[in-house]
RNA sequence: UGACCCAUGGUGUAAUGGUAGCACUACUGAUUUUGGUUCAGUCAGUUAAGGUUCGAAUCCUUAUGGGUCAACCA
């Protein structure tokens, strides 16, 4: 109202296109609307109509008169209220006007006293408008500030661009684990010191950027490492028979071994572990020709059980086709974890877990989105760089004590990576989701060779 | 054939006109009952050309490269 009583707005009935055909190009003028001339006293009384809905949707809009000429487009007469007959949960079928988003964004920020209005480079050019209007309507001198967004590789993070991956099912929602939203991240095993000891990190700057995931998983890591409960899970199994261990039908017992919840935090105790006769280990933790620096189980070859006992690999058994069945090891008794007095020196410890009271969960093991580093900037469409294998769910074999595991707990499965509960999970079936794997130095050795 | 924004190692980000630094990555090595962690170290940068200045990543000019702008979207 102010504004048309000032003269510096007025009532256009030209239609979109019309409007869009007299804007010019960004290279030459604009041409003035039939109606720019109304005068005061028409624009008011065809504005208030436009409000109480006496007019369709599109036929009228109320535009700012400053220079269909100006270099910036956005300066050329911009449209500030359009006709929208939308029921709205305060004015109900009354109000039938609505604002565009630059006439709105300076009022709500000098409304609220802002005095930093911080937003992204494609905002730029809409700063002339911003100050404009807060100028001519005389209101708190509200000042925009622009920087470039944030991007991440192999991910997109346009809302826009993320509403059409939800919308179109390549994930199942919102907060799919592996989606880059809060929710999404959250449900990952994410922590919130992580993402913002991350945002921290990658500061904030004018240009264009794209951070690479890496430092994002790294602060992860970092955090996690430092709380996350340690247990031991095995995901491709492979028998393991302690040959001299006396069998649980020969009198043998199950032994209760010990083991730490997490070596960082000394206050964080200990948990049970059962150990007995026949155990489960890694499938790719044993190879019958090992290469070089192969510091796990092979014919011959002497490993510690994590917490547990070393072993020595005696006999390897194979089915009908060849595949391993069962690797045969002795143990010594004398190198029980916290008391050893074997003095044996073994090169590799590998995770275990005792076959009799092994738990069978699922777990999903996620990989990025896409398959280039950058999905918008890639010819055609960003969803065909989807990765198909963004998700991969497999079993794995955990120690007892995992059936304790609570929605909010981390766990580090050793070896393997840091994980969580994952909310579909019931009484009968607990899934994980692979929150992001460990450092993995063996598998860039194996590459090397 | 216009206007505006931007340009520092592979990545991200610092440096009143005064020694180009930090972190991640990569690579070496040490430690390790997680090939994790930790520790020590190495490689690597001011887009280019002029100009101003005792002195330029920083100021000026031009060039080059990247981005943005023609919704009754936000």
């Amino acid at each position: 109202m102010k504004l048309i009583k000032k003269g510096l707005a007025y009532v256009d009935d030209s239609s979109s296109e019309e409007m869009a055909a007299m804007k010019g190009t960004p290279t030459g003028a604009g041409k003035n609307s039939l109606y720019r001339n109304r005068a005061v006293e028409e624009n008011l009384e065809l504005f208030q109509k436009m409000k109480s809905g006496e007019f369709a949707d599109g036929t009228h809009t109320l535009r700012v008169k400053i220079d269909m000429a100006h270099i910036n487009m956005l300066m050329r007469d911009p449209v500030l209220y359009r006709i929208k007959h939308a029921h709205h949960h305060r004015t109900g079928d009354k109000w039938c006007i609505y604002p565009m988003y630059d006439f709105a964004h300076g009022q709500c920020d000098s409304i609220e006293n802002i005095t930093h209005s911080i937003c992204t480079l494609e905002f730029v050019p809409h700063r002339e408008l911003y100050d404009w209007l807060i100028e001519k309507l005389e209101i708190f001198p509200s000042h925009q500030y622009e920087f470039a967004r944030r991007n991440i590789n192999y991910t997109v993070t346009s809302k826009r661009k993320l509403l059409q991956l939800v919308n179109e099912n390549y994930v199942t929602s919102w907060d799919d684990p592996r989606m880059p939203t809060i929710s999404g991240l959250r449900r990952r095993g994410y922590t919130p010191e992580s993402i913002r000891d991350f945002c921290d990190r990658i500061g904030i700057a004018k240009r264009e950027n794209i951070v690479d995931v890496g430092l994002l998983e790294f602060c992860l890591r970092e955090h996690l490492n430092k709380i996350a409960q340690r247990r031991m899970v095995v995901f491709d199994p492979v028998r393991v028979v302690i040959s001299n261990w006396v069998p649980l039908q020969a009198g043998g017992k199950t032994e209760i071994l010990q083991s730490e919840n997490n070596p960082e935090d000394a206050g964080s105790g200990m948990r049970d572990l059962p150990f007995s006769r026949e155990i489960m280990i890694e499938r790719d933790d044993f190879m019958e020709t090992p290469p070089k620096k192969f510091f796990r189980l092979a014919p011959g070859q002497m490993v510690r059980l994590k917490s547990a006992y070393i072993i020595k690999c005696e006999q390897v058994i194979k089915d009908a086709d060849g595949n391993i069945s069962e690797i045969h090891c002795s143990y010594i008794p004398e190198s029980k974890s916290g008391h050893d007095t074997s003095e044996i020196k073994v090169k590799g410890t590998l995770h275990w877990v005792n076959a009799a009271d092994a738990v069978e969960v699922e777990v999903r093991e996620y990989d990025r989105l896409f398959k280039v580093e950058d999905p918008s900037s890639e010819e055609g469409d960003f969803k065909d760089y989807i990765n198909p294998d963004s998700l991969k769910v497999v079993k794995g074999f955990a120690e007892p004590s995992i059936k304790n595991a609570k929605l909010s707990d981390r766990f580090q499965f050793l070896r393997k990576g840091y994980y969580c509960l994952d909310k579909d999970s019931t009484d009968e079936k607990l899934i994980f989701n692979r929150t992001v794997t460990l450092k993995d130095g063996w598998t860039k050795e194996v590459k090397k060779n």
